[in-house]
DNA sequence: GCTAAGAATGTAACCGGTTACAGTACAGGA
DNA sequence: TCCTGTACTGTAACCGGTTACATTCTTAGC
């Protein structure tokens, strides 16, 4: 590896001129600069991350916090690939990389108190290291957690949890929106007993989509009925038993909305239990629009949130908050009502 | 954050002395030591990671190199989320996180001719960083890209892809046996008439099932009939046509194996397609265990790969080559054959 | 009591950049 | 011609650790 010195002597100039050409070319001439780059070219020479991490006492690099949950044993992000993809890429095209946190607290999984690791260790880690910023994944419920972080100052971004500081915003999908329009669709199809399996307590998606289920019910000019509503927690068997639950009563709904995909296909099982058709004797939408939802029979119709576009919008704040440029505000990604077989719009 | 240099103050030592502590503890008398440790605890102290990876040209930090293959476009990964969390918790016990590389060559994502970014970046960042190692996820079928890391003297581990060099292994299921397996299960079940839809061209874990599978009949007695091999690319639809296609012989199989869940997916679309009941009409087994697997009518038989295994082997084995402790042997992780109802053997 | 080996610690030179500040050169104005 | 402001470049002090080598302090052996 070829020193900034080396390239320096070989140019005949300064180390901080070669310094220079990389940081703030515009005060460098013009000739000078361009031989610099010429040399520096041939040479493959590009300035050493660590030593420039702590000289400036800042890196290229964005801390990615992302916990299992113990509370949730096989809990899958609906569509982690995407989001990690998506910010790999809005991060690289300014030259910055992810950096997956650990802790090495392994005596936390075996913890049942806490759900997420001890946020003050990140926040350490990430000062250590000169983070850039961090991402953090909603991993569960622990919202205190979240606040910790978002008081620490750092640049943050959470995906699906509400977070505010003085350098910490989010991005969601707009889920109430969502949700309604699941609603409402079902609704347009005739449907006048429509139930809903919600999410975990606790945490924000689940808790604005049962507000827009309930915004959607109004919208169309339907009684909220509280019998209606289940609290689920995301899983498949929560949906099917939900569901079941909902089956049993005397006036049972003719459709669901489930806040979740996973869900919905537990839903879609329990009614096959019960010996119903879906979508003749009972309509399901979900939410997600996981990689599943197509393939189940009968294939699910779903609100679909822009995977990609987490990634994207999540790493486009954060850059504008590690470049100053302000706190962006919250960011609710639109999201698109997939209509499959599930809901028999398509009979 | 407190340096070393003031817990030294603190200490009434020197920095080199608070150095040792966390270094090579064993050179300190004990009182030393345990007052040093007392006051960088008390301070909440732990060395700069950016200045502690210039110093010792040696970061705790380990890449990943994971690109998408603009030539299979929508790609995922079959298990990548655990994957990470494997990597993820067998790296951080020893200190290590993972960072995630991207290259800011968004051109090549254009360019059709190539398929992973160009090694040689991904080489020279590693070294900007220091970073201590390497972790190659396939990403298609580009296997010279894959000799540049193995050649670059890096410790490198990667998965899927046969990767030999000074301080380069790999780590992949034991494709041939978890192949062999299910050939001679459906054999067992009185089949006769076995074919295969293999994975792409090129591709080692694709080769090493379609050998298995060949195996497979051998061991069961069977004859191997090149007529019964037809190529996929893992995607679902190379499933559904490859399936098409071998029922669209005079004399049909009664059993597929197909190298992927996604194409023993395709198969099944393609069975019922052509009006035929799976399994009792054509039995159908498939590789990976993926999500689906258990939830298409009928529920997948399939060749389940060890998942969290990988980033535990990965993860160990790269250490191992870090510590300079030698080059481990590649890891052929053991497949566990999961019997549900595609295959006819429940019924 | 003296010496030498060994243990513990300190000194200072790195690692490879960035950047405040100082210095030089040159153009334009008086 | 001299002065001043601007543009460019160089010097050197960081950033915060690690570690070779030097130094000091013990302790054992004679």
């Amino acid at each position: 590896m070829v020193t900034a010195r080396e390239i320096a002597q070989l140019c005949g100039v300064s180390v901080a001129t070669v310094s220079r050409v990389f940081n703030r070319p515009a005060t460098v001439s013009a000739t000078t600069r361009e031989n610099v780059e010429r040399v520096a070219r041939e040479f493959d020479f590009s300035p050493n991350e660590s030593a420039r991490a702590l000289s400036r006492q800042r890196s290229a690099m964005v801390g990615l916090v992302w916990d299992t949950d113990h509370r949730r044993p096989g809990w899958r992000h609906p569509f982690l690939q995407d989001l990690l993809l998506g910010l790999k890429s809005a991060l690289s095209s300014h030259g910055y990389h992810l950096l997956l946190l650990a802790t090495s607290d392994d005596a936390r999984d075996r913890n049942p108190g806490v759900s997420l690791a001890d946020p003050i260790a990140y926040v350490g880690m990430t000062r250590r290291h000169h983070l850039a910023g961090l991402v953090l994944i909603d991993s569960g419920t622990d919202a205190d957690a979240f606040a910790t972080f978002a008081q620490s100052g750092l640049p943050c971004v959470a995906v699906d949890v509400a977070l505010s500081g003085p350098r910490a915003t989010y991005v969601t999908s707009d889920n109430a929106a969502g949700a309604a329009e699941a609603v409402r669709h079902l609704a347009a199809l005739g449907h006048d007993r429509i139930a809903t399996i919600t999410g975990p307590r606790g945490n924000a998606p689940a808790a604005a989509r049962t507000e827009g289920y309930r915004r959607g019910l109004a919208e169309a000019g339907l009684p909220a009925r509280e019998d209606f509503v289940v609290t689920g927690d995301f899983y498949r068997e929560s949906g099917f038993v939900g569901m079941r639950r909902l089956l049993a009563r005397k006036d049972p709904p003719t459709a669901v909305f489930a806040a979740s995909d996973e869900m919905a296909v537990g839903a879609l099982l329990a009614a096959r239990a019960a010996g119903l058709s879906v979508p003749a004797d009972l309509a399901v939408v979900g939410f997600d629009d996981i990689e599943v939802a197509s393939l189940v029979d009968p294939a699910l119709t779903t609100v679909a949130q822009d995977k990609p576009g987490f990634g994207t919008a999540a790493a486009g704040a954060l850059l504008a908050m590690i470049d100053n440029t302000g706190v962006p505000e919250p960011v609710h990604l639109p999201t698109k009502l997939v209509v499959r077989d599930s809901c028999g719009a398509t009979r």
